[in-house]
Formats: structure tokens, sequence, C-alpha cells
RNA sequence: GGUGGCGUGGCCGAGAGGCGAGGCAACGGCCUGCAAAGCCGUCUACACGGGUUCAAAUCCCGUCGCCACCUCCA
């Protein structure tokens, strides 16, 4: 079956055909450096990072991936103004405080990831391009503008459906040099008061980019005068990638062939956001969650689906990771190889292999996690009763076979709990955790010295001291098992 | 005003004309010395009102409620 994508520019899904055979060009936008990045930024390059991951691993697509920094914006220039700060260093500090937050979660790294800033020439080329077909022109108050006439360009709004005579004025710049108050800025004149360096020179003048024009160019200069993906939350339909494909459209370039676009994470209904105080970091939240139970809450639902965030959200989400964890964990009993082995044996299988058809379909149906979840959770299910019914004489092929399928799943969804990403807490070594094992399987023989005696009143004791310094103890009929607790919240 | 979207069981969350998605929670049971984990079972839902159809959560019309975007926005 071919992968269906929901195109919000046709507002239908349809097969994808990358322009080029085996090769897919993508850009996402939404890399934020204004601030500390909350849940909800994030939530974009979790969709996009299972995208990816499909094309890559489902389809064996090599993904050109292009994430950009918008490094340089009026909310930028402020902030850093109002914090006492180079607008450089407020931006970058951002910027490497996403790029961590992102790689916490498991995010794969794109690319490329270019800059705004380093891309001047290439916007300034556009921009050329674009004033000598008549679809640009510099502002008439001499304030150094350049603007984009979106009255020259008969589409524009095509993407969004909205007609001009319907839109409000653009407050980008100021509206004095416009012809017409709905035109945008492409090019932002240096006006007094703004740090020297924000701006660069032009034969437009010093200034420095409008909001959108990066993207063009970057686009442009990384994937070629057409691609064919272009993702983004639904916010930047308008005006942002409205623009975008005005601009590189009246400029002659065919640009994104799909768009693509997340919804929201929601707390109590509305939209996350910092001005709303209802905004959650992701440092934050991760000194009390683990990386993984975010990731999982994050990619769980339908990408274009909003999700709402509440008490117990991340409970949930827990739960649920560590049903699967534990049926992964009693496979590898069964199968009793290394998780680094078993992990690269899982990646060498053929999609075809590792992919049940019930998850190849839920994916390649725009996206589907929740039904490739199902899938997943349907093996945890039927494993497990396997097990259950003939807990000594389970079949190890048939069970290494199972596992393998399982973490390719997860791999895909970026969910899975031996990947190296989440710190290798499975079977990883370590003099710490050497000794810690050693220190609790003396323990647990005390403890299974006194149970054979029937002294449950000091076995009891045992299991609850080591409970209580988050040490979780299950009996199995091999003996007992014990795992550290790394709960969504601090056990003590 | 314009544009896009949403309303599904106690909660989260898929589905989009007929076959009970899935997860969490709760309750009952199996297993266990007791637990934990796991398994089995119970809770048969689609905002409301009409209509189309042999059949509607799904299509159509209307109503109500909610959200997002309309030049800062993931």
């Amino acid at each position: 079956m071919t992968l269906r994508l929901y195109d919000t520019a046709s507002r239908e899904q349809r097969p994808f055909e990358p322009l080029e055979p085996g090769r897919v060009g993508m850009y996402i936008c939404g890399l934020t450096t204004q601030g500390s990045p909350h849940i909800g930024h994030v939530r974009f390059a979790v969709a996009f990072d299972v995208l990816r991951r499909w094309l890559e691993r489902g389809h064996g697509y090599q993904v050109t991936l292009v994430r950009n920094v918008t490094d340089i914006d009026d909310k930028i220039l402020a902030k850093a103004a109002e914090a006492g700060e180079p607008w450089w260093a407020w931006s970058y500090q951002h910027e490497r405080e996403t790029t961590r937050a992102l790689e916490l979660l498991g995010v794969l790294p794109p690319t490329y990831e270019p800059r705004a800033t380093g891309h001047i020439t290439e916007q300034v080329e556009l921009i050329d391009a674009l004033v000598e077909r008549g679809h640009a022109y510099a502002a008439e108050d001499g304030s150094g503008d350049v603007y984009f006439d979106v009255r020259s360009w008969p589409s524009y709004g095509e993407l969004t459906r909205q007609r001009l005579e319907d839109m409000e004025p653009a407050t980008d710049a100021d509206p004095r040099g416009k012809r017409d108050p709905r035109d945008f800025a492409l090019w932002k004149g240096s006006k007094a008061g703004e740090p020297e360096t924000a701006s660069w020179p032009t034969p437009y003048g010093r200034g420095r980019p409008g909001w959108h024009l990066e993207c063009s160019a970057m686009a442009r200069k990384y994937l070629g005068d057409a691609f064919d993906i272009h993702g983004g939350g639904v916010d930047l339909r308008f005006p942002h990638h409205e623009n975008e494909q005005a601009q590189s459209r009246a400029a002659g370039l065919d640009f994104a062939g799909t768009w693509l676009h997340n919804a929201w994470v929601t707390v109590r209904g509305s939209k996350m956001g910092k001005s709303l105080g209802n905004a959650l970091a992701v440092t934050e939240l991760t000194r009390t969650v683990r990386p993984l139970v975010l990731r999982h809450y994050l990619g769980a639902a339908h990408y274009r689906s909003t999700i709402e965030y509440g008490e117990g959200s991340l409970d949930e989400a827990l739960a649920a990771v560590e049903r699967i964890e534990g049926y992964v964990e009693r496979l590898q009993e069964v199968v009793g190889e290394p998780a680094d082995e078993l992990l690269a044996a899982s990646r060498a299988l053929p999609a075809e292999q590792a992919f049940p058809v019930a998850f190849r379909d839920a994916l390649d149906d725009d996206l589907n996690v929740p039904g490739a979840l199902a899938v997943v959770f349907g093996v945890v299910r039927e494993g497990n009763r396997a097990m259950d019914a003939r807990p000594d004489g389970v079949d190890q092929g048939a069970a290494r076979h199972t596992l393998l399928q399982l973490l390719a799943m997860l791999d895909v969804l970026g969910t899975n709990p031996l990947d190296p990403a989440w710190g290798g807490a499975a079977g990883g070594g370590g003099r710490a955790e050497e000794v810690l094992g050693a220190l609790v399987q003396e323990r647990l023989a005390a403890r299974a010295a006194a149970r054979a005696e029937k002294d449950f009143a000091t076995a009891d004791a045992i299991r609850d001291q080591l409970t209580a310094l988050g040490v979780v103890i299950e009996d199995t009929p091999a003996g007992a098992r014990w795992t550290l607790l790394r709960g969504t919240r601090r056990a003590l």
C-alpha cells in the first residue's frame, strides 16, 4: 500500500509520490528561539519525526530533512532587549535549549538546520527576482522595507482559501510605505534604536529579513525549486506558509508539493502558550517525567488532532509505556540476547518482515499512530497470554521474531525502550549499576531464603525496604525480578 | 465578518454507512504465602433535533456548545 497524506492545500488525503523516486525532500518550520520550549512547541518535531522514520524505515526513502531556525525576528529583538542581552546571544541560547529538548525526546536530528541570518544573500536573490517580476517593491517612504505586492499575485490566499478582501491588514511593518495594507514585508529596513548587529547591507539598504522570506530562500537552497513536503504547526498556515508559497511561486519556483500541519497541545481547551500561563517547559517536566513517557504522550495521538493535557495525562502515558516495557523485558528474558544485538537485528529486518500489515496500513493512512499503537498493544496482549499459557515452554524462535517486530514498530514511533537514546537503562553497564545489582541480589537472596522458610514477615520487610528505595520487586516462576522505579513522579 | 477544525463510554483517544480500535481508571475473577506483573470478564459510547437508507457515530439539513487562524505564534 502506498502512503497517503492529508494535504492542507487541497484538503484531502492523497497518495504520496516523491518528485524523485526513492528520495524525499522535507522542510519543517517550528524551532523557536524566542524562549524556552514548552511541550506544545515540540509536538511538531515529534509528529514529523514519526513521519520521517516511517518514510525511511517503512518505505525505504532517503529523506533530506531541513528544519529551519529563524534566529532573528521582531520578538527575539524585543525579548533580548528586555533581558538586556544581545539578540544573537538570546537566540542562540534558546536554539541550544530547544535542540537539547528535542534530543531528550529522541527526535532524530535533521539533515541540516539552516539559520535565517546565515542566508541573507539567498534572501536578497529572492527579493531581486520578485522585484524584477513585479511582485515586490521597495517602500516608497524610504524606510528600507521591501514588500511583497499581494495584488500582483492573483492566487494569493490559495493555501488557506482566503480572499484578499476578507483579510485584515498586515501589521508587521509600517503601513505608510505599503501599496496595500495587506502587503507583507520581505525585508525590513534598519530602524533607529535597533542594534547594529541586527542589520545587513543589501541593495535595498541595511536591514534584516522579514519573517517568511528565510524559509523560501533556505528551502530552495537545500531542497530545490520544488520539493515534496512542507510541515509545521496549524497556526503557521496563515500568514507564514501562505506568504512563503506566494513569494516562492511568484518568483517562479514550484515550492512544496504537500503541506502538512500538526495540531495543538491544549490545556483546559485552550492553546498552550506562555502568555496564557499554561505552558509546561520540556526541561521542567523531564525532571520528574521520563523523556520516553513524554515522547509517548506527545506522539500517541494523531498529529492532526488536538491533544488535551490534563492532570494524570502523563501517568496514563507512563502506564502505557510500562505495559510495553514489561512485555519487552519478558521477551528479552526468554530470548536471552543483549539489548544492542536485538536492536541491531530488529533494525536489519526488511520492512516487509518488520511490520505487521495492520501496522503498515495504519501508518500509511495519513500516519495513524493510534491505529499503529493498537497493533502494538494487540501484540503485547497476545504475547502475554501465550506466555501465561505455557510459562516454561515458549518457543524461543517465535519469541525472538515477535520481539524484533515489536522493537521495529516502536522504533518507528520513536518509543523503543531499548534505544540508547533513553540512556541505555535496559541491560546497560556502568560501574554503579553493577554494584547496585550485586547489592540488590544479596537482599533478594535473603528474601528468597526467608520465603523458603515461610518467614513471610522477614521476606515482606525486605521487599518493603527495597520498594521504599525505588527498587520494584516482581516474583516470577524463575525467581524475583527487580527494576528501578523510573516513574513519572519522583518516587520518594 | 472571513477561513479551518472539534463535540465518541468515568478519563484519554482511533474510526467515517453494516463487523464492540486501543490505552488508562474502576469493579469481579484467575494466578500469588501476600503482593506486583500478566490473563479473563464487566462497564455496549458517539452534542441535540430532523432527514436519506434495508442499515447512520459515520451521509444530508438544522440547532447548540467549544477551539484555532485572519500578519508574534508549534
